[in-house]
RNA sequence: GCCCCGUUCGUCUAGCGGCCCAGGACGCUGGCCUCUCACGCCGGAAGCACGGGUUCGAAUCCCGUACGGGGUACCA
């Protein structure tokens, strides 16, 4: 989350007014509670084993499924008796009569029956608390005002809703809170994005080079729209225009490519010093740059960063775009596809002819550089400049892809870029 | 099984009864630009799940059906 940009105003490693904000320093919190509404007959103990549950439901033919309030009512008789068999009881709520209806910000109305939401269990026979208790009573003592979660909690909430009325009843909370249930967001297919799913994980996606304010503006894609016709925007801007009433109830799938897309929108808006200065942890893990970084290279790195930056869509790109620049002459080598491809004999033919052209070059200058190969290889030759360059870029650069090549030579200098042509042609 | 939620181009979405024979974006695709790649520009194909209502008029409201998802624990 700090990595996107997403940081917190209160809770753990912040701190705050309403702590401790650890679960585990809870504890003492929701026992209190759970007697204070013991005391007050929001809850009861509940003896059964989920056996007998079960068997009372198969009995009954009834179609809901989970706890039936058999111990609702128990007397202290059936207590007793409970007791003398060793049973521990769980403590459950009890869930009023009649419906919970609430106003969901991004679904808007709904209904559920109490009847098909059985009395949920607040603690474990040994009095461990439940989520089912935890949750709502953190909510409250917090006072937090708006619930958004998935939609995986969505058929939790009549549990929680009344158990809320109840903590205000009785002066722990003070306000109800409003729900919304956001959509899922899913994967390649159909299937469901799990925490555990590598797809979900946002560190994938720095690594591969991603922008954090690229991929917050692509996830905020999903499910709501800044505008009909926009779809770049920053932080602020979406802070700005945000409403969780806008928000999509129906799932989203990720999108890889379009994720992509909006990344190099973003990185098109940053300078060219921002992206050197983002590109050099990359540079540097693939050992492209040394770390410190040496002088020369610092000054080559901005000479050469003004023609990858327009050309990358993600920060990674700038390894393959750069390495050549910076490799010794003796690690440097080519790619092979490329080379086989381009490097035949009509291409070792061209990278020939622009060896003898580029030694008798006078000025080492991207223009000069053109100028000379334009007359040797175009004009003398007669080829097209798209099949002229080709093979000087790969004896050159290593690759087909490269920044533009004239500037790339200029770069490399000419004795680097002679050494390259002639090497090429052994 | 039962309860709840959802369904507009392949994907993400705009649309809240007439402005829509449905707009944008990504992707795909034809072209331009061009030393490769990328950028940029111009064009194209592609969608309201289905069936009934309501209405002068429905992608928009209502009801069914189908399909997808979630929940149904002494999990969270």
């Amino acid at each position: 989350m700090r990595w996107l940009g997403l940081d917190w105003d209160e809770g753990p490693e912040v701190g705050g007014p309403h702590g401790p904000y650890l679960q585990s320093e809870r504890g003492d919190i929701y026992r209190d509670v759970l007697a204070r509404l013991a005391e007050s007959s929001y809850t009861y103990e509940c003896y059964c084993t989920t056996e007998e549950v079960d068997a009372r439901r198969k009995a009954s033919g009834s179609k809901v499924m989970g706890y039936d309030g058999f111990c609702r009512d128990l007397t202290e008789e059936q207590v007793a008796a409970f007791r003398t068999l060793g049973r521990q009881p769980v403590v459950r709520f009890r869930m009023p009569e009649g419906s919970i209806t609430w106003n969901d910000l991004v679904r808007g109305e709904i209904t559920f029956e109490t009847q098909y939401v059985p009395d949920f269990a607040l603690c474990r026979a040994n009095g461990d608390p439940l989520y089912t208790l935890v949750n709502p009573v953190d909510d409250a003592m917090m006072e937090i005002t708006h619930v958004l979660r998935g939609e995986d909690l969505l058929s939790s909430t009549p549990r929680q809703i009344p158990l809320h009325a109840a903590l205000i009843e009785l002066g722990i909370g003070k306000v109800m809170p409003e729900f919304g249930h956001l959509p899922f967001v899913m994967g390649e297919g159909n299937k469901k994005l799990s925490k555990r799913d590598p797809e979900s994980h946002l560190f994938l996606y720095r690594d591969q080079g991603f922008l954090p304010e690229g991929l917050l503006n692509y996830l905020a894609l999903l499910g709501w729209a800044i505008a009909a016709d926009r779809d770049v925007f920053s932080m602020e801007e979406m802070v700005e225009a945000f409403d969780i009433k806008d928000v999509n109830p129906n799932p989203a799938r990720f999108d890889l490519k379009k994720a992509e897309a909006i990344n190099s929108a973003h990185m098109r808006l940053l300078s060219i010093d921002q992206i050197t200065d983002r590109a050099l942890p990359f540079l540097k893990d693939a050992g492209v740059l040394t770390d410190p970084v040496s002088p020369a290279d610092t000054q080559l790195l901005e000479l050469a960063m003004p023609l990858v930056a327009e050309r990358i869509n993600k920060l990674t790109e700038s390894v393959d775009m750069l390495g050549f620049l910076f490799i010794d002459e003796e690690s440097f080598t080519r790619d092979e596809a490329d080379v086989e491809k381009l490097l035949n004999d009509d291409g070792r033919a061209v990278v020939r002819r622009s060896l003898d052209a580029l030694e008798r070059l006078g000025e080492w200058s991207a223009g000069a550089i053109q100028a000379a190969l334009q007359a040797e290889l175009v004009e003398g030759m007669g080829i097209k400049p798209r099949n002229a360059f080709g093979p000087v870029r790969v004896a050159v650069t290593g690759r087909r892809v490269s920044p533009p090549l004239f500037e790339s030579m200029e770069l490399l200098g000419r004795e680097r870029s002679l050494a390259r042509l002639r090497s090429a042609l052994v």
